[in-house]
Order: C-alpha cells, then structure tokens, then sequence
DNA sequence: GAGTTCTTTTCGAGTAATTAGAAATGAGGC
DNA sequence: GCCTCATTTCTAATTACTCGAAAAGAACTC
C-alpha cells in the first residue's frame, strides 16, 4: 500500500494548529501562506476528510483533525527519531552493543548503568547475555559479545578491574548447621546439601561451588539458588549484595565456618576487541566504570 | 525539525530488501529501476550514510540498513494506519465512543464486547465510564456518555433490555447471621451492618441499599463490597456473576432469607441520541447485545 | 579470457508536484 | 459600509521526480 500523504503535509498540519493560522504556520516553516494554504488541501483531498474548518478568521479543528493531528504527531517524532538514530549510525555509532554479564554483578549497578548509557544515546540498543562463569567467557571468545563482565579473563584478552563482590557463606536460621551452634569445619559442610549455580558455558562448564559437599544441588540461575538457601534447601555462598535484604530481616544467617564464610572474586571489564570497540561499546564501558567508584 | 527523507523513499528500501534488488522493487512499485536507484540515492544522502552496498550484483543492507529498515517499516506501517483511520472516519466513524456502565454489568460480557468491537473497528477508540446508579444516568443526561448500560432508563430515553443481574443476599460463612440457623426476617439484618455501594452520581444519589440497616457502610466500588464481604465485614446483596467462583469455594455463603434473598435488576441499553448516533455506537451497541443472548 | 547475460548506475529529457506572489474572497471590527 | 486581517484561488516558475537509453559491473558460459 502507498502512503497517500506526506510527511510534510502532516507537518503543515501540526504548524497551522500550532501557530494558529495558516499565516503562523507559513512563517514558521519558512514556506509562502499559499504553500501551506495547499498543502493542507492536499492532505485533506489525500484523506477525503476535512481536518481544519475556518471558524470566522480561525482554523479550528474538526473532531477527525484533533484525532488525526494526535496521531501524526506521534508519527513525525518517530521518522525524526528515525533519522538522529541514522545520524549516530552515521557518526560510527553501532546500532546495538553486546553485553555479557556474570550474573553475580549487582544489577543495581548494572541497570543504573544501562540508564546512564540509554541518556548518553537514545538509539543504540543493549543486547545483555546473563551468563555464568565460563559462559560470559565464551560469549566472548566466540564473539557474540563486544563487552564482558567476567570473573575470570579469558586467555589473550584484556581485562580491568570493575569491582569485588563479596560472597557469605549462609543458610536458613533453622538449617542443622546453626543448630551445631559452634565454628563448622570443612567437615561440617560435607554433611549437608550446597547449592551451585551451573556454570552457564558449553565448552568447559564447571560449576560455581569449589568444595565437594555430599549432595550438591545444581541450579540454573542465582536467583534460583538465593530462593532454594531462604526456603531451607541447603546453604551456599551467595554474593552480599544480593541477600543483604534476606540477611537484615533474618531470612538467611551467616554460617560461622571457620575459616573461608567470606570469598572475594574480582569482576573484570573485558572489551572484545578495543581496538575495534566502536563509540557505543566504548560509552557503554563508561558508563559501568563509573557505577563502580573506587572499590 | 524537518524531515529530511520522505515517507516513499523508505518504501523504496524496503521493497529493494524485500524483492530483492532494485529491479524487483521497481516491478513491485510499478516505477523505473533507475528511478528506485535515484530514491536510494536520495534516501543515503538524506541520511548520511551507507544502507545499501552491492555484493556482486546482488543488494545487500549493511549493519546501518537493516536498523533503520527495522525501524522504518513500523514507520510506514504507523502512517497507514493513520491514513486507514481517516478513512473510517471520512465514512463517519467516531474516533471515540464514550460508554457508561453500570458496576452491576458482567466484566465478561462487557470485556468480551469491546473485544469484538476491536476487531471490527481498529480505528475508534473506546472510553469506558464506570458508575453506580444514577451516575451512570447523569453521563448520559449531561451528554458526556454516547452509550449506557443503566439500571434505570432516565425519563425522555429509550432503554432496550439488555440482561437481567441476579443478586443474592451472602455473607461469610461465620457471620453470626449464619449462626442463627433459621430463616432470617427483616428485623434480623437490621441488627448487623450491610454494605451498599455509593452512587456515583452527583445530583440526587441514592445508596444501592434498600433496608435501613442499623449501621450501613457504603463503599465506592463493587469489588470493595466483594472484598469487604468476604472478610465477613457484613452482609450484602452482590451480584450472582461476581461472586460465583467466592460461593464455589465457600468463601461467601447465600443468606437464608425469609423473602427476597433473590433480587433481579433488569439493565438496559440507552443511546443518548439513537438518530444521532454514529456506526461506531452502533457497532458497539450490536456487540453489546450479542454478548447477551437472549435472556 | 572474450562474449553473454543480468543487474545497477548514470545521463538527459520530460513530467508532475511544490512553491511563491498577486489578486480575489470572506469575516470581523469600527 | 468600509477597513483590516486572514485565507483561498490563480498563475507562473521552480524544483523534484520519473523514465528510457546508454554505460558500467559482475557473474557465468564456452
């Protein structure tokens, strides 16, 4: 189907309606009254309704122009947006950034930086692969990803430090282990059920849990786990920032392990190729820097 | 701002891209190649940038083209539908039709109504007057509904039965109403509190309750009485359709009532001007009483 | 590797649409 | 009733678009 009018048309439109007149509007579009006076009937003849009725001296509009005008209006910001999206493309500026993310990195840092970056440019999309472990890593590798955030920098690449999560050693206030009520060895821990998250990669996958405890449950997603700890269903080291809520109302309490109830990992930014690393790819690692002051 | 790259110039990239090459997009748009040639041309200098680049003798998008293409097809798709909607409104389509109902009306039918309605008309927006009573008669009076579904046909309208509401006296299974184990008189309910629901209009409200209970609440919204009700707050008479799946369950339990535990309320359907009336009331209205079947 | 075929691009001329100014029309204000 | 302000109509000119023909590129054949 072809269109039957113009966008510039419809921008007369919204110029009379603005500008009231067709003499406002002539001197805002830098066009003649003439011009205006006809495009207008161009676009009514187009539609085959009326939009603009002279009420005495005013252009008023009629009931299908206050509802057509609305509509246009919507459609000329999208061809605009459509054209400064074409501008950054233009300018170099991808059309989508890939960004994988070892889900253990706080997603309020994550989503406050995916706001900082979507003010920075309101055209380029964020593509986020949520991946664990060797899994940001491959995402990498095989160059599905143009930035990482990972735990472990994959061989040949570059990575800077982001930021460290903390991880707790926590079970439910009920689970047997607290009921021991005395610093837990190694030994402990064997007895009773850890939750891991599996390792989200295809090549080399190993899970997210290092001691080997009887009964180990494997779960998909962090969040999974963090679920499964509060419920009761066995312990696991779970990253502070996730369960600070579930620690300060006493869903999950910290195990008193003897040695180890606190690891540290190191989170990395990792460009695919930084050389190569176009404009957007370059903002978007701005923007995670600076959600990660100084720590 | 002003456009730079007209609506059609767009058309032409996406029939290049969709037949493919330029021959096909001139055969399908029933121009010249050279003229889908000079459209390009046009199209990647308006933009400033490269959409379009020969791989042999075959037209391939670059990364900036199939973004923008994305994008510009929802572009065109938006400004047909505009002119789509000009077009039913040039055929007398209101772009809006304004519908009071009585709270009493099934959601079911009303939602499965407007659903049907949507799929006849998918220009004419509806908006949807909720009320009570006399409120629902006063949007009707005032000129501020098109269309009514009321208990009551204001004097001077012309109501055509549409559906009969069957309301039941209930309470919760523990009120002492129920403890009383006999069939209740008058003199029974007035000892506890009834929950009416407020008229909504303004002029000469009236309360939904027609028994002087010694202590009356009145809410503002059905669902608050449902609600109220349930946590055996007090007795009402609600609507059979409203409550069916809290009798199901037990939750509310049919009050024993001497006479008048059933009351039916017939609802009607009212045009605020019926020879005025544009097809898109109509359409509506037949929706309506489709979704009563005779009853 | 020269010719053949298929395709896009360039060119030049013709055509349709848009533009502006002048004149005409219409609607208040005095 | 006449003056003023605003829109519409008319006409001429400019601009942008369109087309066919010819040129240029790229793959395919022999």
């Amino acid at each position: 189907m072809r269109p039957r009018v113009t966008l510039e048309q419809w921008r007369m439109l919204q110029a009379v309606v603005d500008h009231d007149g067709y003499a406002g509007a002539a001197e805002a579009l830098s066009k003649s009254v003439s011009t205006v006076s006809y495009g207008i009937r161009r676009l009514e003849a187009g539609l085959g309704v009326a939009l603009l009725e002279m009420q005495g001296r005013r252009a008023v509009l009629t009931t299908a122009g206050r509802e057509l005008l609305r509509r246009s209006r919507y459609l000329l910001d999208e061809a605009l947006a459509i054209e400064r999206a074409a501008g950054m493309l233009a300018k170099g500026w991808e059309p989508v950034v890939r960004l994988a993310v070892e889900v253990i990195f706080p997603q309020e840092r994550l989503l406050a930086s995916l706001d900082a970056f979507a003010s920075v440019t309101g055209t380029t999309r964020v593509e986020l692969i949520e991946s664990v472990l060797s899994g940001t890593n491959e995402q990498l590798v095989a160059g599905k990803a143009d930035l990482a955030i990972t735990a472990m920098v994959p061989q040949g690449f570059l990575g800077e430090p982001l930021t460290t999560v903390e991880f707790i050693a926590v079970a439910h206030p009920e689970h047997p282990l607290h009921a021991l009520s005395r610093p837990l060895t190694q030994r402990d821990l064997r007895q009773h059920r850890q939750l891991v998250v599996r390792d989200s990669g295809l090549r080399e996958p190993r899970d997210a849990g290092w001691l080997g405890a009887e009964q180990r449950w494997t779960v998909s997603h962090l969040a999974t786990s963090v679920e499964a700890v509060a419920r009761g269903m066995g312990f696991a080291w779970l990253p502070r920032h996730r369960i600070a809520g579930l620690l300060a109302d006493g869903q999950l309490q910290p195990l008193p392990l003897a040695e180890g109830a606190l690891r540290h990992v190191e989170l990395y930014l990792v460009f695919a190729d930084r050389e190569d690393a176009g404009p957007a790819a370059r903002a978007l690692a701005d923007c995670l820097r600076r959600s990660c002051p100084a720590d």
